[in-house]
DNA sequence: TCTGGGGTCCTAGGACCC
DNA sequence: TCTGGGGTCCTAGGACCC
């Protein structure tokens, strides 16, 4: 039996969730009327739009514009910033919806849900369906979404991508032609800029193009992402809906800083801040890293990153700063300029490797239980409820953290 | 003109072993 | 002296998504 599958899509989520949160604050005006975006902050070199009102996107705003950009296509435009708690509240808002629906749900992103409705359709069609959760999310949400009817999660996806906001398509098989095949193949799921151009040179403009090309060549030219393409433009998906929570298979953050900066001491420091970010989140997630890697963008955009096996998986905070601080010697080249610095932990693990020995000399204990009290404080009185005076060597630090809860 | 931050998956090449 | 393949693990980088 065919699968039922529904693809659920918030339209501009973060400007209508502002926007609907700044109605209930009492505001007068409601931002998804006029030309506006949910931007970055360009003092703090993250400029760039992040959504937009459907007057913006008519003066020929695009996502991820620069904002300086976006102000010269549309002079009036009205810019606010992003707020992700917000935006989980209206996603929890509209997955406890959804959950009337089916249990099998997958939340693909913030703002975009696959729904599993094989088996929970009784008497009604695939299509009501959409309809209805279309029509209620409006009524009782306050924003709007698009729905992808189809019989799996690519079309799916591809149909709620169609003609927006606040609409309902379907794209059965038979549709394919009419409605895919027309589409130029940038519009295809996971082809990307790097991609298109080379499609193009070799003649194939349009999904229907791809779909007729010769599947060996492509898989000869793309590897693994060639059947991928072939597939997708076929309209051939068997992926099932993930709705069971997965754990994370890397845990990352990265600052772009607000000037560049070239001295060794302070990009420490930003290292140290990064990896306290990540372990603090890898020990919420239960999880162990065997794997530490860092980031650095120059001020020319030059990304390269480096990466260390650990001798065993660990989540303290001193073990994984002190790696990345290796690596950030390793990597970086004087007089660089650097941009951006990340850190990330990969390779999770659900359980320490335990050593196994007669004696308990776990040397780690010390850290572990100093994170453990860190980590206590922080999640009763917020992240930034325990910082660090100033930099300093790690030892230094534990112990100085250790006066400050005596 | 000035370009975020969070992820996932894949590939290619080198080291090392048999 | 000059020379195999096959396999695994690790690392750097790239492409894509929202």
């Amino acid at each position: 039996m065919e699968k039922q599958i529904l693809h659920v899509d918030v339209n501009n989520a973060f400007l209508s969730w502002t926007a609907v949160e700044m109605l209930k604050q009492g505001s007068e005006i409601d931002i998804r009327q006029i030309p506006a975006i949910i931007g970055g902050d360009e003092s703090k070199r993250s400029g760039i739009v992040l959504a937009k009102s459907m007057k913006a996107k008519e003066c020929g705003v695009k996502t991820a514009d620069t904002i300086y950009q976006a102000r010269i296509k549309c002079p009036n435009l009205k810019i606010f910033p992003s707020n992700f708690p917000i935006y989980r509240k209206y996603s929890n808002q509209l997955y406890q919806l959804l959950l009337e629906y089916t249990d099998k749900i997958e939340r693909f992103s913030i703002d975009e849900c696959f729904l599993d409705m094989t088996n929970y359709l009784r008497n009604d069609t695939l299509l009501n369906k959409g309809y209805e959760i279309n029509r209620r999310v409006r009524e009782e949400l306050g924003f709007t979404v698009n729905v992808g009817v189809a019989n799996n999660k690519l079309l799916a996806k591809m149909a709620s991508d169609f003609t927006k906001p606040d609409r309902v398509h379907t794209l059965w098989k038979e549709e394919i032609p009419e409605k895919m095949w027309t589409l130029p193949v940038s519009e295809l799921f996971m082809l990307g800029k790097k991609t298109v151009p080379k499609l193009y040179n070799m003649q194939i403009k349009t999904i229907g193009d791809l779909a007729k090309t010769d599947k060996t060549k492509l898989e000869k030219k793309f590897g693994k992402h060639g059947t991928l393409m072939w597939e997708y433009a076929n309209g051939i998906d068997t992926s099932e809906v993930k709705y069971l929570p997965e754990k994370p298979k890397c845990i990352g953050n990265s600052v772009t800083l607000p000037k560049n900066i070239s001295d060794m001491d302070k990009l420490e420091e930003i290292v140290l801040t990064i990896s306290e970010q990540v372990a603090y989140r890898l020990r919420k997630e239960k999880l162990y890293a065997n794997t530490v890697n860092v980031q650095l963008r120059t001020k020319n955009f030059e990304d390269t990153s480096h990466q260390k096996k650990l001798p065993e998986a660990t989540d303290t905070t001193k073990q994984i700063y002190m790696t990345a601080k290796e690596l950030l010697h390793e990597m970086y080249r004087k007089g660089q300029e650097i941009r951006l610095v990340g850190v990330r932990v990969d390779n999770l693990t659900d359980k320490k490797d335990e050593q196994i020995s007669l004696f308990n000399t776990n040397k780690n204990e010390k850290q572990e239980k100093l994170d453990k009290v860190i980590d206590q404080l922080k999640n009763k009185y917020g992240y930034n409820s325990v910082t660090r005076a100033t930099k300093m060597d790690v030892d230094d630090l534990v112990k100085f953290k250790k006066e400050e809860y005596k």
